[in-house]
DNA sequence: ATACTTTTATAAATATTTTAAGAAGTTTTA
DNA sequence: TAAAACTTCTTAAAATATTTATAAAAGTAT
């Protein structure tokens, strides 16, 4: 079917104040006028509209600065629901969001090895189609599906480079043929960083840098105010850069890697070593070899002031701090933060890596760079995958239309 | 004057039109009406009014793709001119260009020491308003002044920090009093950044980093199409990332930066030892320690073959090669581009820096970005003043009409 | 308390843009 | 060689958006 421009262009400014409302939580005619630089009826129309399709609703009167008090709009929460997705290469997290992001479906979490598993897209596909049904919520009712992921990521043609492959089609066009609702996808580190720019503690700052503390070192590029992927989607690879000239091989093939030195899985393997040289600790070596269960032990104990567990830490902080310095002297960016998992050890963490940027950055760049630990922290993948979803429901032409009963 | 709205409008959109005529040579009205989201009605409209006022021209028409030959649109070329000024640290390059950044009147360069200088303002003021004189363009054909310079600069308030404060002003206040036209300026390796990829050998690439290889090793970066300055604008301060633990002290106060290893200073330096110890060689100590002079002798003997010159300026490239290796992790460039003076040596800096990437970078990065040697020269500078007045000149809503005979 | 300023909201008038239809010029295909 | 298909350009009617004016509401000053 045709759809006449006429209303493709209604229907794009309601897509993006429906958008809008659900960054910013309310809002004024007038604010929305100056923002899409509409006029005020052209905003007053369209927000009307919205209101009787059932996606706007009023929220009171603002405080005036000295004129007639303006009435703001907000969302309507459950106008319609997002599914987020985040996975990791051994696990898969689901949940059903609504438009203030807050959950409206017990979450689904399930093991998904996505390396050397052809049967991963297989199980992805029916666990989703499953959660969806088992939520109650109509498919009409949701908008689409944000999913982050780790490897490497064509985000415009939606396909994943490193796992998943689905064959002829792309990941997300077999991931939409067969759930049947739009799907977007990128990189973990990327999504986290969306969402401590969007919801988290660097929230509408133009310039972010978001370290995902995980089994490896991540970066998630904020520049001006969008993700950053660069020319081919490589951007962000702080975690090879040659930091030194002599350590250890690294899985990609050189030497001096970041992640030989500093990554969780590195902190992991010295804390055995250290338990069986004897070292005084807490730690105890649980016999399967760096294991995620371990890693918890280990920020655990550093939490409780075991000083083995803080040492490791440390030394791996410091090293980050020092890449941190690089990242700062090229992009001089005005936060950065530490989130995944490993950001319950922020506070450790910041010392040493403190210390580093202190020795390594002219000091006029330390002091423009500040250093905030995530407070979204297990969740802000999540997040960040249903904030893709709503970045995108602008390029949804039909979504409001579609969504109306 | 209070302009009315309606002028405003219909102004924005004719100064859109000859800033993007001034980018891309000749365009028809259905490319027009393309890029900007306007109907063809209203473009035709607005070319037919830039014609009548002297601005735009008939270009003939273009290869017909199975339809009726377009009409092609240029902008005349002397329609207005623009003031370009580059700056380093001991002189200044004024120039008068057309809109086809053709000369339009002899450069002038001369003496200005910025360094401790307080007479150095003044002096810049009273080149620019007696080379305007001397050219004989009324200051009326003048769409501006684009000024690129040393230190760090705020783009938006228009301030040096680093160099010729104005006082109470700032400093392009102060040079639009002082001389009556509109000014811009930025960092001189920004500028040359936006000379590449607008109309040099990056032309229209949306992601580039470009070397300014002079005394010191500035970096311009181009992120989405346009110039990125960073939170502060320190961004790309590439010379002082620490790249190694133990080396030189840096004049920043810290060690091991690239600028104490990589800098053309520091290959002048070890040029005047060499000699004095006795290293077969064509280069000779001229006395004056550490001068331009010898680093052109030194690019000369080098391209003439001389063994030890050669030596030098391989030894610092492959250290730039190195902190290119981590700025291609951080940024996946599309390109990186060799420009100013030092480009002159580009083929001989190209080997080592190319044996560096592939030693530091993972194969995939390496691969994806290309390394390029300018073919502006000496002329980036001046050419990206030129383009950053014509970048800002859709804010001179009042320029058209200005310039109105 | 009242008048004044500031701001928002609404309706009518105005202006602009878009759309649609047709003409003219090219290339491709039958 | 002729017709079909495609693209650009022109013009007028229709749709759309913006401006302007007015009223209402809230704070500020007299």
């Amino acid at each position: 079917m045709e759809i006449k421009p006429k209303t493709v262009k209604s229907a794009q400014l309601k897509n993006l104040i429906v958008k809008q409302l659900y960054f910013d939580n309310a809002l004024s005619c007038a604010e929305l006028s100056e923002l899409f630089d509409k006029s005020i009826p052209s905003i007053t129309k369209a927000v009307n509209e919205l209101i009787t399709e059932g996606f706007v609703v009023e929220h009171g009167y603002a405080p005036s600065s000295g004129g007639r008090r303006p009435l703001l709009y907000s969302i309507k929460p459950d106008a319609m629901y997002i599914l987020a997705i985040a996975m990791d290469q051994l696990s898969t997290r689901i949940q059903l969001l609504d438009l203030l992001n807050r959950p409206v479906a017990d979450s689904l979490t399930f093991d998904l090895r996505l390396l050397n598993n052809d049967a991963a897209l297989a199980t992805l596909v029916k666990s989703i189609n499953s959660y969806i049904l088992k939520s109650g919520i109509p498919k009409e009712k949701i908008a689409g599906i944000g999913m982050g992921m780790p490897g490497f990521i064509n985000v415009r043609q939606g396909i994943n480079y490193t796992y998943l492959n689905a064959g002829s089609k792309s990941l997300v066009q077999y991931l939409h043929d067969e759930i049947g609702l739009p799907v977007y996808i990128d990189n973990d580190s990327s999504l986290i960083a969306l969402a401590e720019q969007r919801f988290g503690i660097a929230k509408a700052q133009q310039n972010v840098m978001v370290i995902n503390l995980g089994w490896g070192i991540g970066l998630g590029m904020i520049v001006n105010g969008e993700i950053f992927r660069g020319h081919n989607g490589f951007a962000g690879e702080l975690s090879h850069i040659p930091l030194s000239d002599d350590d250890a091989l690294c899985a990609c093939g050189k030497r001096g890697c970041l992640e030989t030195v500093a990554s969780m899985q590195v902190v992991a393997e010295k804390a055995i070593e250290g338990i069986n040289s004897g070292r005084a600790t807490s730690l105890k070596d649980t016999g399967a070899a760096a294991s995620k269960a371990l890693l918890d032990d280990i920020l655990d104990a550093a939490g409780k002031g075991d000083q083995f567990a803080i040492e490791l830490l440390s030394d791996a902080a410091y090293k980050i701090g020092k890449a941190l310095a690089i990242l700062i002297h090229i992009m001089n960016p005005q936060t950065i933060v530490l989130s995944g998992r490993g950001a319950r050890a922020g506070k450790i963490l910041m010392a040493p890596i403190q210390q580093a940027l202190h020795k390594y950055c002219i000091p006029r760049l330390a002091e423009s760079t500040q250093l905030l630990i995530s407070d979204l922290g297990f969740d802000a993948e999540l997040i960040g995958a249903a904030v893709l979803m709503m970045e995108n429901f602008e390029k949804e032409i039909k979504s409001v239309s579609r969504l109306e009963v």
